[in-house]
DNA sequence: CTTGATTATGAACGGCGTTCAATATACGTT
DNA sequence: AACGTATATTGAACGCCGTTCATAATCAAG
């Protein structure tokens, strides 16, 4: 019951991080609690509590850590000819994400702040970067510069994968093999892109 | 401690219901918990899983009476001319719905079984009843008989409208008026649209 | 009235997030 | 080297949670 030269604040945040992550990976979103990761790193429960305000500020800075992981894998898959070629390499990228890592997955989308609070700046941010990726390879399709639009696009395709995924994940869509997640998220793709295509051209 | 003559079994089901979507409809879906529903329908915790067989069991039967009560509200809007205006008319009664019971529409949506568990049978047909609402919209773009295609349609348009819905409400899309969830929404529905009815014509 | 089936009870169990007084250690000062 | 102070860690404790089950009270049938 006393001060330990072990680790530094860095590397208990470390540490923990990297239990959570563990902890999710193996028994899911369900066996993440303070207890299990405190006996991870070989602590007490209180001891997280000067490292993090709370779990729910813990879970955030594990689906930061998550969000960046995501982003490192469909960075490299940027260059492409088409927005429908770049669309389809991202769709790749996230899909093949959530096959690896589904439990990371479902806790970096499932899991909800208390109503009413907002994730933190930094959080937002790492979001912001993600959905770059998503209007780099939407941009062609809109006049020069008119990044509102493709913003707001890039959103759109974001939010209507994510319902797809997070629908069939829940068993909520009577949607079972991965197949046909796969073939959702390329009708979805396929069908808005061509949508904006056609009402872009119109205007 | 005894048997009382109080409430039939049936009674003690609607007056559970009732008393459940009462609180999460108040306060939220954190406090939904089987002291407070036991308490506001004046028996005993233990009482409850004569009834039902677990907390989850009752979440589904509430979710599943949300499911009747979203259905009975997009039902009487189905007629009109063309699959654009019956999804519009669609989304206004979702919208609404959305904006006048949110914290049924969170339990509803956000709420998952333990991974691996299905929904019994009753809950899935629920919820292919709202769907087929979405399909009726929709089967005019298509050949006829062709309800295959129709229904992979609606489900991927409900999928993307929740993953709106849903990001938008936890917070994760950066998304923060009403306005703007409508208007995605509504841009999903006319690009997604509009994809479907020319990839469709030149098939 | 007696008997037996049924039903509500609430204490109890183990687990949860979180707090905080107590304490053992490390460090700056003398 | 000795002391005193600041600090990191503890783990028991609090009030919750879902769930179980022996007990007891009531009803229905004989």
């Amino acid at each position: 019951m006393a001060r330990r030269a072990d680790h530094s604040r860095e590397e208990l945040y470390e540490n923990a991080l990297q239990a959570a992550r563990q902890i999710v990976e193996a028994d899911g979103y369900r066996a993440l609690t303070a207890r299990n990761v405190a006996d991870a790193i070989g602590y007490s429960p209180g001891t997280l509590y000067n490292v993090f305000e709370n779990l729910d500020d813990l879970i955030v800075h594990l689906n930061g850590r998550t969000l960046d992981t995501l982003h490192d894998r469909l960075a490299p898959q940027q260059q492409a000819e088409t927005p429908e070629a770049a669309l389809g390499k991202l769709l790749d990228g996230y899909l093949g994400f959530l096959e690896a890592h589904p439990n990371l997955w479902n806790v970096l989308f499932e899991y909800s702040l208390p109503r009413g609070q907002q994730p933190p700046d930094w959080y937002t941010r790492k979001v912001n970067k993600v959905l770059g990726l998503l209007e780099a390879a939407l941009s062609p399709l809109f006049p020069d510069g008119d990044s509102d639009a493709t913003g707001h696009a890039a959103r759109i395709l974001w939010a209507g994968l994510h319902g797809i995924c997070s629908l069939s994940d829940s068993g909520k869509l009577q949607v079972v093999t991965t197949q046909s997640v796969r073939a959702m998220a390329e009708g979805l793709v396929a069908n808005y892109v061509t949508g904006l295509r056609v009402n872009l051209g119109r205007q």
